[in-house]
DNA sequence: CCTGAACTAAAACACACGTTTGAATCCGTC
DNA sequence: GACGGATTCAAACGTGTGTTTTAGTTCAGG
């Protein structure tokens, strides 16, 4: 079975993998079992099968079915994640004073515009919403730094709160976030498909205004 | 299963079950376990162990594993509903008109307010987690109800959204909401042990400042 | 005391799980 | 063409799963 399929724009770096390698098939039809069924309900089984691999396969690229899950998150959140604080930081290598809209675009945008990441939010949402014991160690990598990074942009910004005013509306948004990549339109919506650039947007509105509230006016 | 809910008291009605009946053993067990580890990896054997009763027990008193996870949700919820409809009815039978805050209090703090609820909050927060195929014939049942009514009673007292907007904003309190049973404090917070009150009156504050923004002047 | 339903106990059922093994196969390199 | 590491393969390992079965216990009402 030889499949050399190459599309148009991936220039691999690396000679060895072809284009869709066992690998990625793997972490491809692992996603699609996560995101239905959960990770605990997901057999490896049901992904080597829908993978089109052997079973053995998974453990040897991954060591173990934890090791598929981190492999999955960080392909995911790893660009997203690089380039949230890019855009932070051009932000404040402008010289401008911030704005607290800015600062949320930087850190929500990056969902929508890394890459051909459709299936980021449904992915991310999933995951987020497994049981701390198997997640925890996962996010605390992948996550704390650059949530404390732009929570101290946001403080800059919002100098009547307390920081653990901050903290707690912090703390909410990222639950709208979260809920928000889990179903990325609202459960009785009529528009089944929409760009997830709309969702984000009303995201931001509704955090900006949760964030700022008994703030002097912010900026629209 | 009959749950007849008394608001300040409870005599049990039931003459033939005894304090810590097997089954209340039951759902108390497995609720603790579904918190710590989710619904897909925690076992009957681990909840009939922990609840000190037979294996088949669990099969006896709720017929599958799904069926047990039904009569926690109904345990938890069914009793918060209906006091939330309660408390509506009682603001919409006062003559008065309403306010956002009053509509949001009676929403939010029955799921403080209701009987010794401690446990509320995370099992609420973690099902509410599960994935989709498997909550929602639970959830639609428990939850659409209230919801739409609660709904329809802000779209009353903020007349400038239309129904698409006022969805979108709800939609995003609820994710706040399940975040907030997930994690009743801030992640990094000093404070580990809080009344739930607390929590609640930052998540009200919050998704307040989220419906109303950009209307004229809401009430605090 | 007997009966019959409510309930518990222990074992077994049939199957699925994550992981490991060791041999087979691929494939670039010598 | 032969070597050797990387990869794939079929099969099995040991354990655990939800559920069912069958026998036993409890105990109020006739």
């Amino acid at each position: 079975m030889m499949i050399s399929n190459n599309r148009l724009i991936n220039m691999k770096p690396l000679p060895l993998e072809n284009a869709t390698s066992t690998r990625d098939r793997i972490l491809d039809a692992a996603e699609e079992l996560f995101v239905e069924m959960g990770y605990a309900a997901t057999s490896l089984r049901a992904i080597a099968q829908l993978a089109d691999v052997n079973l053995a396969a998974t453990n040897y690229h991954f060591g173990s079915k934890e090791g598929l899950l981190a492999a999955i998150v960080h392909r995911h959140i790893h660009p997203v994640n690089t380039e949230r604080l890019l855009r932070l930081r051009a932000l404040e290598d402008s010289g401008h004073s911030l704005t607290l809209r800015q600062i949320l675009n930087a850190f929500f945008y990056p969902l929508a515009d890394t890459l051909p990441n459709s299936q980021l939010p449904a992915v991310m949402g999933r995951i987020l919403s497994e049981p701390e014991s198997l997640t925890r160690p996962i996010m605390t990598e992948q996550f704390a730094e650059v949530v404390e990074r732009f929570q101290a942009a946001a403080a800059m910004v919002l100098p009547g709160l307390t920081e653990d005013e901050l903290s707690w509306r912090f703390h909410l948004l990222i639950g709208s976030m979260i809920h928000l990549l889990k179903f990325p339109a609202p459960i009785g919506s009529k528009e089944q498909e929409m760009p997830f650039r709309h969702s984000i947007e009303h995201l931001i509105t509704f955090v900006m205004a949760g964030l700022s509230h008994g703030q002097g006016a912010q900026d629209g």
